[in-house]
DNA sequence: CTTCATCTGAAGGTAACCACCATTTCGCCG
DNA sequence: CGGCGAAATGGTGGTTACCTTCAGATGAAG
């Protein structure tokens, strides 16, 4: 019985591995959001998570990688360089800001807000963010670079792409304000008041 | 260390402490720009400045603080509370910017450029950044919402903001591909740019 | 049963950071 | 101008936590 062709073929090491890897990473980010990110020793979450602390670097080369959860980047430059050519670089990427964000599942929207509420709320995570980011706004620019024919180092393109993470980060930091904010909505809303000009 | 001694102009004191703060903070940026901020050590860093461990923890009560150079933002908001009233708020934040970083000397201009440089060449240091964004964007969250009588929390102040910081974030993105960039006119054409609308 | 990947436990290295005290340097005032 | 109190600096030793390495146990795969 081998289904040579289908990765789902898993076999028990496989899934194991898996499972320890999001064990560690649960523990940690648990432990992170109660007692902040400094103040979390890897000992506790090898502790908590019950493996070594051999095993606890096998997984997570660095502590701070345990936060680096690979995003949505892929997601949204596929939907983005989807959308119908009629519309502006900001109306597609809101759209397939809608589009992506939308379409999550009520567990993924939970674990994503639980999350960015952990990096916004403790400082030394937002820290761990940034390189994220830079490397969002690349992604990003890029895809409007090809979507619109322009130079990917293009200032207008970049300019671009800067005001929407910028915008997108803002948002973000509402949890800081209120946690039980519609994310989506106000991403949305936000990136219409971006097209308009951001008249005030 | 034999330097003309000047009289007491305002106090040697601190002019001595000023100076050696600068020391330890000039030699610890380009250590870091040359081998990047985790393979620095402190010792190194002391070793350039030549000064005891004691003194370098007692200017920089941690290692990261060496780059948080405390920076414009007060400058800038008392400059965009100054905007004549009959502009809107981006193009009174677009006048502050030009404003401010316009009227710089030669040599403040070049150590921003150098410092940025790093920050943005240097991966590590890009983290540190965050935390002093996050907080120039409540700065400026209060200092529109006072400008444009709205409260600080209002949405549409905060998206303005978060877009305004970003595009200020990808301007300085630049220099990882053109060090020799002009910052404070790219960052003009990227304000105008934003008030349009974005169109592409 | 054999083989090979993974987990563990222990032991150690390195560097940030701190507490404490001796020493030097500066401000000031008699 | 000379010396005294305060402040800045230097050195020493220590603690903690991240991270590495490696020999050996464990358990899956064939």
């Amino acid at each position: 019985m081998s289904e040579a062709s289908d990765p789902q073929t898993t076999g028990l090491r496989e899934r194991k591995k898996a499972r320890t890897r999001q064990l560690i990473q649960e523990h940690g980010l648990r432990l992170f959001r109660e007692q902040g990110y400094e103040a979390t020793t890897v000992q506790q979450i090898i502790d908590a998570a019950e493996v070594s602390e051999s095993t606890f670097f096998r997984y997570f080369p660095t502590k701070a990688e345990v936060v680096l959860v690979d995003d949505f980047d892929p997601i949204l430059v596929s939907s983005f360089l989807a959308q119908p050519p009629g519309l502006t670089a900001i109306q597609a990427l809101r759209a397939s800001f809608r589009d992506t964000f939308g379409a999550l599942s009520d567990d993924e929207t939970a674990a994503m807000k639980e999350r960015n509420e952990l990096v916004v709320t403790v400082p030394e995570l937002r820290a761990a963010m940034l390189d994220q980011l830079s490397s969002t706004m690349q992604v990003l620019g890029e895809a409007v670079a090809q979507r619109t024919g322009r130079p990917p180092n293009d200032p207008a393109v970049r300019t671009l792409v800067g005001a929407v993470v910028g915008v997108a980060v803002a948002v973000e930091l509402v949890l800081f304000d209120d946690p039980t904010a519609d994310l989506v909505a106000l991403l949305d809303e936000a990136m219409g008041q971006l097209e308009a000009g951001l008249r005030l």
